[in-house]
RNA sequence: GGCCCGGUGGUCAAGAGGUUAAGACACCGCCCUUUCACGGCGGUAACACGGGUUCGAAUCCCGUCCGGGUCACCA
C-alpha cells in the first residue's frame, strides 16, 4: 500500500504545538515510508472563523520545512484541499448513507448542550420515521440534521499502530450528527470522507480522538471502505503555574508556534524538541536537524504516555541548534535584534555559546551600544586582585599602551594586556577585571575583556577607559 | 459519573523475563578559564501500590490508587 498521510488542522487562528507535532509526525511517517504528505484544511465551523487564520497555518508549515505534496495553494488530483469549499460531496455521502442505512434525517430542535454529566445518552425518535414522513418533512424545507445510526449492541475494535487494541462497546457510542443543520458536515464526518476520497494511508492525530476511532470505523464499514491505520499520539501537557500538569495550555507558558519563535526559540529547534514529545530513536541520538529525523523515524518507537512539555529542554535544545548555525548565519539571525551600528559577525562568534533564547540578546549587548551608569565599586573585585590603588594604574596604563595599538584585534589585545601584567607586575586577571569593567559597565559579560575591546573598536573601548578613569579620580572607593 | 488510555528520577526517556535500571535537561561539586558562558569530569535522584504467574518480573496477568482523554449542530 502506497503510504499517504495528511495533517488536518482547522483554522483557528494560531497553530498550538500539540497540532504541530501531529503534523511533523505526519510528514515524517510519510517521508521515512516514501508516501506522500497532503495538507487539508478543515474549516466547517462557520462561526469559528478567524480572520488570517488559514495563513498561519501555511506559514507555519513553510517556516517548519514542512512540505506537503499535495494542498490548498499547490493542489493535487483529489483536491479541493479546503473543506468548505468540499460541502457537497459530503451531502452527496450522507444521503447515500442514508440509503445504506448507516444514517438517518432528524428533524429535532437543537437539542441543549448537556447540563448533568450523568444524564444519559442522546435518543431521539427521529431513527423510526417512516420514509413518507421524512419525504414530507423534506419537502416541507423542514430543519434537519442527519445523525449516524448507531448499533445497539456489540463491540467495535481496532487495532492502533501505537496504542495497540483498542475496544468500545457499540451502546457506548451516540447517534452523532453527520451533517449540520446549516448543511455543513461536521469533523466526525467529514473527516473520514475526506480521508477516504484522498486515499489516506495512516490516520495520525492526537489521542483524544482514541475513543471515538470506533464512531469513524463503524461509517467506514457501513460506505463497505478500508479502514486506514491508525497512529494516535500521547497528548502533550503542561506544567501550570501551581504545580499542576494538564493538557498544555496558556497557563503554563507559550503553546503556539508563533508565541514560541517570539520567544526566541529557533523553527528547527521546536520541530526537534516537539519531535521527542513522545518519540525517541533507538540510539537515544537528542539533536535533530529535519533531514535526519525522516530517515530515523519510526512508528514503532513512538511512546504512549502523555509527555509534560519542558521549556528548560526546548532551551537547551535551542542552544544546540545555535550552535549547529555558522557564524555568518548566526549574524543574519541576531540581526533584527541588534540596533546600532556594531561588526555582527564578530558578535555573533561571541554570542553563539551564550544565548538559549533569541529575545535574550537585546540585554545582552545593551552595553555595548552605550556604556551604561555604573557603581565604581564594581571595578574592585577581591577575587581577582583590584583595588583602590591598582585600578587608576590599571586604567592608566591600559590607555597609553592601547592608545599606540594600530592592530586591534582580540589576539593582539591579549598580548599587550598581558604584556602590561608583566610589566606592572599586577596580575592579568586584575587588568582584565578592570578593563572589561570599565568598558561595559557590567561584572558579567558575554566574552572576556579583549574580546570586548574588539568588538566596540578602538575609539570607543578609548572613550570608554578614559571617561571612567577621570570618573575615578575623584571617587572615594568603599562607599 | 460511564467509557477509553496511560503510570521508570523534578522533566524527557532507554528498557520488551535474568542489566551495577542507560542517556539527556535541570540541580550540586570539581577542572579549564581574562568575568560569564562553552567544554571536560563526578554526584544527588526512579520502576505508584498490592496480589499473582515464574527458579527469576520495571518487563506478563489481575486489583487498587493516581493522572489524563472523551462524552457538542467544536474540531
Amino acid at each position: 500500500m502506497n503510504c499517504r498521510t495528511r495533517f488536518a488542522p482547522s483554522p483557528t487562528g494560531y497553530m498550538h504545538i500539540g497540532n504541530l507535532r501531529s503534523a511533523l509526525y505526519s510528514y515524517l511517517i510519510a517521508r521515512s515510508l516514501g508516501g506522500k504528505f497532503i495538507l487539508r484544511i478543515e474549516d466547517t465551523d462557520k462561526k469559528r472563523q478567524v480572520l488570517n487564520a488559514e495563513k498561519i497555518i501555511y506559514d507555519t508549515m513553510h517556516a517548519t520545512n514542512l512540505i506537503y505534496d499535495e494542498g490548498p495553494e499547490i493542489g493535487g488530483e483529489f483536491g479541493p484541499y479546503i473543506q468548505s469549499e468540499r460541502k457537497k460531496i459530503y451531502v452527496e455521502y450522507a444521503k447515500k448513507l442514508v440509503d445504506l442505512g448507516g444514517a438517518y434525517y432528524c428533524f429535532c430542535e437543537k437539542h441543549e448542550v448537556n447540563k448533568e454529566k450523568n444524564n444519559k445518552k442522546f435518543e431521539c425518535d427521529c431513527k423510526n420515521i417512516n420514509q413518507e414522513k421524512v419525504l414530507e418533512f423534506l419537502k416541507n424545507n423542514k430543519n434537519y440534521v442527519i445523525r449516524q445510526r448507531m448499533p445497539k449492541s456489540g463491540k467495535t475494535s481496532f487495532e492502533d499502530l501505537v496504542f495497540g487494541h483498542v475496544e468500545i462497546e457499540n451502546s457506548e457510542l451516540e447517534d452523532q450528527i453527520l451533517i449540520k443543520s446549516d448543511g455543513m458536515p461536521t469533523y466526525n464526518f467529514a473527516n473520514v470522507i475526506d480521508d477516504h476520497l484522498m486515499q489516506i494511508s495512516h490516520v495520525i492525530r492526537g489521542c483524544e480522538y482514541l475513543s471515538a476511532t470506533p464512531k469513524y470505523n463503524l461509517l467506514y464499514k457501513s460506505f463497505g471502505w478500508e479502514i486506514p491505520k491508525y497512529v494516535h499520539l500521547p497528548l502533550i501537557m503542561g506544567k501550570n503555574p501551581d504545580g499542576s500538569v494538564t493538557k498544555l495550555s496558556k497557563r503554563a507558558g507559550a503553546v503556539s508556534f508563533l508565541e514560541l519563535t517570539e520567544e526566541g526559540y529557533l523553527p528547527e529547534a521546536i520541530i526537534n524538541y516537539i519531535a521527542f514529545l513522545g518519540w525517541c530513536p533507538s540510539d537515544n541520538q537528542e539533536i535533530f536537524l529535519l533531514k535526519e529525523l525522516e530517515q530515523k523515524f519510526s512508528i514503532e518507537n513512538i511512546g504512549k504516555s502523555p509527555a509534560v512539555f519542558d521549556y528548560e529542554k526546548l532551551a537547551w535544545v535551542n542552544e544546540q541548534h545555535i550552535k549547529l548555525k555558522s557564524d555568518e548565519e548566526f549574524a543574519l539571525i541576531i540581526k533584527k535584534y541588534v540596533d546600532f551600528d556594531i561588526d555582527l559577525l564578530k558578535l555573533a562568534k561571541i554570542l553563539k555559546p551564550r544565548i538559549s533564547k533569541l529575545n535574550q540578546v537585546p540585554e545582552v549587548i545593551r552595553f555595548l551600544k552605550e556604556l551604561p551608569d555604573f557603581d565604581l565599586n564594581l571595578l574592585i573585585n577581591k577575587k581577582n586582585k583590584t583595588n583602590k590603588d591598582n585600578v587608576l594604574i590599571i586604567l592608566e596604563k591600559s590607555i597609553e599602551i592601547l592608545n599606540n595599538l594600530s592592530q586591534w584585534d582580540n589576539n593582539k589585545l591579549f598580548e599587550v594586556l598581558s604584556g602590561l601584567s608583566e610589566q606592572l607586575e599586577i596580575k592579568k586577571n586584575a587588568i582584565m577585571w578592570v578593563v572589561r569593567v570599565a568598558v561595559s559597565g557590567q561584572t558579567v559579560t558575554p566574552g572576556g575583556a579583549t574580546e570586548i575591546l574588539e568588538l566596540l573598536g578602538k575609539d570607543e573601548s578609548l572613550l570608554r577607559l578614559k571617561k571612567i578613569l577621570n570618573s575615578c579620580k575623584n571617587y572615594n572607593f568603599g562607599e
